[in-house]
RNA sequence: CGGGGCGUAGCGCAGCCUGGUAGCGCGUCUGCCUUGGGCGCAGAAGGUCAGGAGUUCAAUUCUCCUCGCCCCGACCA
């Protein structure tokens, strides 16, 4: 392909929407431009790179015995309210209407669309296990799209969906596609981190995230320095303490006066006393009553362990009014003794003496708070957001925290929705059964910008061969010089016969301009077509992601290009 | 939805405070020149100053409203 007959419209300038290096890349490197928010098009070099990412995932797809089907990105919103999911994602749905004023909606995932038809389909443990897939455009109403294809408005999603005749064989399902990931990401030239993970609205009982590490991400993890444990901060735990216990002897319970005290901090500073012996006690509203809840003062509430904890449908922080008429005492004043409400507390409190809490009444607080002899806490749980530092829950190392783009995502599903729509089989026994299912998703355009946001320096991009728009692109320095351009089109033929893709850069521009763009498209090899080599019978090479220029001799220009980029294929090469 | 910022030529920005109908760099087009890291010279095209309303003799500039975009937060498969 010869760029003058391409679009590859560059930008010099960064433009002001991009905040992140993928973004701004993307943008330069004329990959993509912005419709609206969340809305972008792909321009032909994306295009090409994207046809690759989904490639190599229809490849493994298969190798993984998954069938390749197509949705509706449509859906009646009644299979929806079905499924009792169109409450849960409501916010996110699009929602229209058609012609005849029936109810629509914009397709954000398809586990209900997939069910009814393998409910539908499959009446037997004979047609079991069926693993469905596709690519498809999913749309999300997100309250805020960002960093260009991170988080969109309309994105490409694969998303496939194992049916299974029972728990050990969904496992089975499971693993397979854990694996399959594996070797997509790899191929894909991606280095990823996989990480347990909440399931969020999605339901189910496991999931793993694969992540792409990166400032940018959106997502926090931690990690043991020891050990694989890996987990999304939403879902990590780590390893509690023994009961803290801050007092010598068995004090009885007193309330002190603490005029305008209601920070953690303010109340720590007031006591001297370090912030992790104070309770802090958070009112919130868990399907719409009053909960306590209570953590060490120096940590934080994670509210979607919370929610599990007590089994919620929604959760939200209780408003000031809902405080002090839950507490008698305003906002900032909230402690376990005598509160009449139910309380769930954090493990690393249990047993702890000693400690210092809210008094429920205005400008006081308690110190010498036994919680077991002081207090009715109704259960004991899990509940605070792990940071960098804490234990392993596994092993003795401890947690370390990072940033990861959620690329990839498997869930095992049980029969939440089999039950729900139907999705039953006759067994040997003759008896109905639920399907077990999972189900496993990789967010396509993602990837696609999570490759360039892990690979690109300062100069632009630096594309894995298995994806780059083009593998080679070569630069005739002066398009006038007609030995050069003679050479260049004879280097195209046989590399292209080799199955290589090219890219001619033959426009009549300097050779600076024709550099910059180079490096900032990031192909994986450039070949230097220039009067100065030729005059010594060479052309040069550079390989992207090395500083290094090699020359060959005009006669072994395509085998020495095609060694390049053998071995850059060996980077993404499975074993 | 809350907080902040921005909207002037394709891109990056100045002008606005202090009202008098718009400018710079890059890009684009023409010609010359040049050909190893965004070259040089000469000329040119390109703007409903986001939209609407108001104040004023006069609004890009002041006021109000609306829309769009970006960032932070809440939220998130």
């Amino acid at each position: 392909m010869r760029w003058t007959k391409q679009l590859i419209p560059t930008l010099r300038e960064v433009p002001q929407e991009a905040e992140i290096p993928s973004h701004q890349l993307m943008l330069r490197a004329g990959l993509i431009r912005k419709l609206g928010g969340g809305l972008y098009t792909f321009l032909p070099l994306a295009f090409r790179a994207l046809k690759k990412v989904e490639k190599i995932v229809r490849e493994e797809m298969e190798r993984a015995g998954a069938l390749e089907i197509l949705m509706p990105a449509l859906h009646p919103r009644e299979i929806w309210e079905r499924s009792g999911r169109y409450e849960v994602l409501r916010d996110v749905m699009f929602n229209i209407k058609d012609r005849q004023d029936r109810p629509m909606v914009l397709g954000p995932t398809h586990e209900e669309i997939v069910t009814d038809l393998v409910s539908r389909e499959i009446k037997s443990y004979r047609q079991l296990p069926v693993n469905l897939y596709q690519i498809q455009t999913k749309f999300r109403d997100e309250i805020r799209p960002r960093f260009g294809l991170m988080r969109a408005k309309e994105f490409i999603m694969k998303d496939a969906y194992s049916f299974d005749v029972g728990w050990d064989e969904a496992d089975a399902s499971y693993k397979a596609m854990y694996e399959a990931y594996e070797r997509i990401f790899k191929r894909c030239g991606l280095r990823t981190k996989v990480v347990e993970a909440d399931t969020g609205a999605m339901g189910g009982n496991w999931s793993h995230e694969f992540m792409v590490l990166a400032d940018a991400g959106e997502d926090g993890i931690v990690e043991c320095d020891q050990c694989s444990y890996a987990a999304n901060l939403e879902r990590a735990e780590s390893r509690p303490g023994g009961a803290s216990d801050f007092d010598e002897a068995a004090l009885p319970c007193e309330t002190v006066p603490t005029p305008g005290r209601r920070t953690v901090q303010e109340v720590a500073a007031f006591f001297q006393s370090p912030p992790a012996r104070l309770i802090k006690t958070l009112i919130y509203m868990a399907d719409k009553k009053p909960v306590a809840v209570l953590v060490p003062g120096d940590r934080d509430v994670n509210e979607i362990k919370l929610k599990r904890a007590l089994k919620a449908r929604e959760l939200a922080l209780a408003t000031d009014e809902a405080i002090e008429q839950a507490t008698g005492a305003p906002v900032g004043f909230a402690g376990p003794v005598g509160l009449q409400i139910p309380m769930i507390a954090d493990l690393r409190l249990k047993g702890c003496k000693g400690a210092i809490a809210g008094a429920n009444q205005n400008d006081a607080h308690r110190i010498h708070v036994d919680l077991e002899r002081d207090a009715k806490v109704e259960d004991y749980a899990d509940l605070i957001l792990s940071r960098e530092g804490d234990g392993c829950p596994r092993c003795d190392g401890s947690l370390h925290e990072k940033r990861g783009i959620e690329v990839g995502h498997v869930f095992k599903l049980g029969t939440k929705y089999s039950e729900l729509l139907g999705a039953n089989y006759l067994d040997v026994d003759g008896k109905q059964k639920p399907a077990v299912m999972g189900c496993y998703g990789i967010g396509v355009t993602r990837t696609l910008q999570s490759t360039i946001e892990q690979s690109h320096d300062d100069n632009g991009i630096v594309w894995p061969i298995s994806v780059a728009p083009y593998q080679v692109e070569i630069l005739v320095l002066n398009m006038q010089h007609e030995e050069s351009v003679r050479i260049a089109e004879q280097l195209i033929k046989d590399l292209e016969a080799r199955g290589v893709d090219v890219l001619l850069d033959d426009r009549d521009e300097r050779p600076g301009v024709k550099f910059k763009d180079a490096d900032l498209l990031g192909l994986p090899v450039r070949v230097n077509i220039g009067e100065r080599g030729l005059a010594k019978g060479v052309i040069e090479i550079k390989v992207r992601k090395s500083p290094d220029l090699q020359t060959a001799p005009i006669a072994e220009a395509s085998k020495a290009v095609l060694g390049c980029v053998d071995e850059l294929w060996k980077d993404v090469a499975i074993s």
